[in-house]
DNA sequence: CATTTCAATGGACGATCGTCCATTTTATTG
DNA sequence: CAATAAAATGGACGATCGTCCATTGAAATG
């Protein structure tokens, strides 16, 4: 977790931050993104601290003083990663409309936009996944992300697979939830070994296809209904 | 060792394989499994030639014996793990019916079955998923079976898409294909994080429900129609 | 049984790993 | 403009990495 407190005796409000303070915040940052570079162009295996203060321009002591060590560093990093990921889908949750197909939609274009699905986030992600057994950080990571987007997908599904009339809407709209987030999965997976082939209409026409299919007066081949 | 055979390699028959040979076939298969056992257990990252020659209990010089260097006998584990899914996969395949739906369910029922879908077998996947990027070796066993089980399932969804009577029967089974497939991928993703929780049921009843929503007349909860 | 043959051994090697800290640089303070 | 405090530097360190080969041991051969 946190580890080296940037103990800032006080933080100046009326100057937003010392001159100081924002260059060592720049540099921490810079170390984030030279290590998510590196994980994603090298995979987890060839990133060595030599090749992550190379890519950030910087010394070889940042890394302990910034993070303590190499593997808080990657860490860190990881959940920088996953934080990105998720301001995009509160971002397109926030711009969607209030139906609960329109939430659904929302995570899917969302898992499927070109800022979270690109080359490096995917690759990134997958190089962690590889580890997730092994730390238990990482693992975390992933259960957030179950536990959130999960919630939302299957609370949706509820009220559709209602309004539908199933017999069983809630054992539905829990195989909905878990099929949808399972079929963005194979989306992404589909994308890391084929990022030229990929496409992103194709991805989504998939997925809604299952989805049309299952709910057909909610959803149709480019969406909601 | 002398009732656990290797399951004969590619040994000329008129030799037998003497004991000299037998020897040395297994402890190369010793080294191979250690090997995935590293990976599995502590990621690609962690897995050294010092540990992985430690769990084999041989001797330093034979990993640059038998594979020349440590990213060759890499590159044949994850052969060795492709391979024996294949082999679950065509087991399946054969004691399946003829029907295309009994295909779609032998694919099915193959990857989710306690065989492939295993704590070893999946931590060694992503392990190798994440490093996909940087080796072509890799990368190549994953476009194989993008081939091998897209094309087979693609075919059987033609069929079964033109016997539903759909207009388009050919977009359909592609979209279905890719869907299952991912899907698929997904459930992996799945077990990968929590294979406590997972339950190879619920994740049967997941795709079966996708796609008899999507092919009816075919399919059901529990599998073909 | 003596000899040949080849797999297996395990230590030596230089390279690289991640950590750490004495020193230098630079922003801030008085 | 000094004096001070904090951040950044870059090299030293022991540990570990993967490779390689001279040597050993055992199976095959005659």
């Amino acid at each position: 977790m946190s580890q080296n407190a940037p103990a800032d005796p006080q933080i100046a409000p009326e100057q937003g931050g010392g001159k100081r303070q924002l260059l060592r915040e720049k540099n921490r940052l810079t170390l984030l993104e030279a290590t998510l570079d590196s994980i994603a162009e090298q995979g987890i295996a060839e990133t060595s601290v030599s090749e992550i203060i190379a890519r950030a321009g910087l010394s070889r002591g940042m890394i302990h003083l910034h993070f303590g060590g190499k593997e808080n560093l990657v860490e860190a990093a990881a959940e920088l990663s996953n934080q990105r990921y998720y301001e995009q889908l509160e971002r397109h949750l926030a711009a969607s409309g209030d139906r609960p197909q329109d939430k659904i939609v929302a995570i899917v274009r969302s898992d499927l936009s070109e800022e979270v699905l690109n080359t490096r986030n995917v690759s990134v992600w997958y190089a962690f996944r590889g580890e997730a057994r092994k730390r238990a950080v990482i693992a975390g990571l992933s259960d957030t992300r179950d536990t959130r987007m999960g919630g939302l997908a299957k609370r949706s599904f509820v009220a559709i697979a209602r309004a539908e009339g199933h017999t069983h809407p809630r054992a539905v709209a829990r195989d909905a939830s878990n099929g949808t987030l399972a079929i963005l999965e194979g989306m992404w997976t589909d994308y890391l070994l084929h990022p030229d082939r990929f496409n992103r209409g194709d991805a989504a026409r998939i997925v809604f296809r299952f989805l049309a299919a299952m709910f057909p007066a909610h959803f149709n081949l480019s969406g909601a209904r």
